[in-house]
DNA sequence: CGTCGTCTTGATCTTTCTCAACCTGTGTGG
DNA sequence: CCACACAGGTTGAGAAAGATCAAGACGACG
């Protein structure tokens, strides 16, 4: 997919749109496909490129302490985020990232992307400043068990991020994570739904199949 | 305290600087004081003003899911940092900022501060976004008890955030929430800490009296 | 001095973490 | 093409941690 494929109007990427791709201008990323699983970076790793979601997620992990290797999940960047975008402001990233899927990202180097600011000036950057204000807005925090019992936080999640009635295709282990359980426990809560007769659940899919009973589920 | 109190070289705040106040232009944000516990603005209500914390800490509470009132803590902006600076990219704030001591903060409209941008350029619009994107940073994701017994994590936060043996002095009922956990909970952990002699815990401050036992603590 | 909000302490019970075994789909190599 | 190994997911039994409910203590403030 090149560089110029988004150059229609509205479906423009921000920064593209900043760079002013429709008007022949060159712009500063480009694109590239990893596999689903791929690290992008390394928490506390040599920050020097950053990366725009096109297509896909991509899970960020934070070391919590000293603890052991893997860290935990506790965001998901999709289509229209930024990632790596602290290359910008320090040495080393805050986070490690990791593909969910098979991901589309435009990859630009952190000197090369500072160029670029410089030269398109303010319409530049207040394009970045937005990219990373409203990404840090769809953060919410991660809940842990004081908000609501395990089911309910899974019922929760079914009922705010289920699309079509299928919930997002991402490892099981990164959902409980960002739920603040661990992949047990959420095995069991999704045992508990499919009970109810909320949802139908295999070990490839969720799917939502009463709607309502989720619903009551996440009130309760 | 007059917004020109900061003008001494490194000490001076990034926006005062990208405004140029040290070359005689005025700043685009204007210093006020708040009591401990003053709401500065309130979740999805018209984002019409964005603050720069100069002095003191403030609290950003977000409801999750439909609960009750008050919402749960989960990240806290010091000196340095933003506040409310989503009034740049939506209409309503993603959180309930509220001052967890006295502080003096650094106000502005939506408006003016756009004008501003638009008025000093690249240069501006580069400071937001390095602010932004460093509280961002900053921000670690809430713990739960799959990352350590309650009393691990408040070893843990007493390790990171004493300054001179001494805790923040913020609410315990803030805190407990930003390490997810019941205000019961943290309560009894600090018990636990003074039994062992790494702390002494009254009711308005938290010593470390044996940094040693507290990382052991911390660590184990 | 009395009230109120916040914090602490206590007893009990539920949840979920822990540890372990097992299942299942995927990919690998013979 | 099949057997095998492996990672990720599920299920089970047990124990420990934290949530809940309730009451009391302390400090702030009028």
């Amino acid at each position: 997919m090149p560089s110029d494929a988004t150059l229609d109007g509205s479906k423009q990427c921000p920064i593209g749109r900043a760079a002013g791709c429709g008007a022949g201008r060159r712009c500063p990323m480009s694109p590239r496909t990893y596999e689903a699983g791929a690290m992008l970076c390394g928490e506390s790793s040599a920050a020097e490129r950053l990366w725009y979601v096109q297509h896909g997620s991509v899970a960020l992990f934070r070391e919590t302490g000293d603890q052991r290797g893997a860290g935990v999940p506790w965001a998901v960047r999709r289509p229209g985020q930024l990632v790596g975008d602290e290359c910008l402001v320090q040495e080393g990233y805050s986070d490690t990232a990791v593909a969910l899927t098979q991901v589309t990202l435009c990859v630009a180097s952190r000197d090369s992307f500072n160029q670029w600011i410089d030269n398109v000036g303010v319409v530049a950057s207040r394009a970045v400043m937005g990219l990373v204000i409203s990404a840090r807005c769809a953060d919410g925090p991660r809940p842990t068990s004081a908000e609501g019992s395990a089911v309910r936080r899974v019922a929760r999640w079914l009922a705010d991020e289920a699309r079509d009635g299928r919930a997002p295709e991402m490892p099981r282990g990164v959902v409980a994570g960002l739920l603040g359980m661990l992949p047990e426990t959420f095995s069991r809560a999704l045992s508990r739904l499919s009970v109810m007769g909320a949802i139908k659940s295999t070990r490839r899919e969720i799917r939502v199949v009463d709607a309502d009973v989720l619903m009551a589920v996440a009130a309760e």
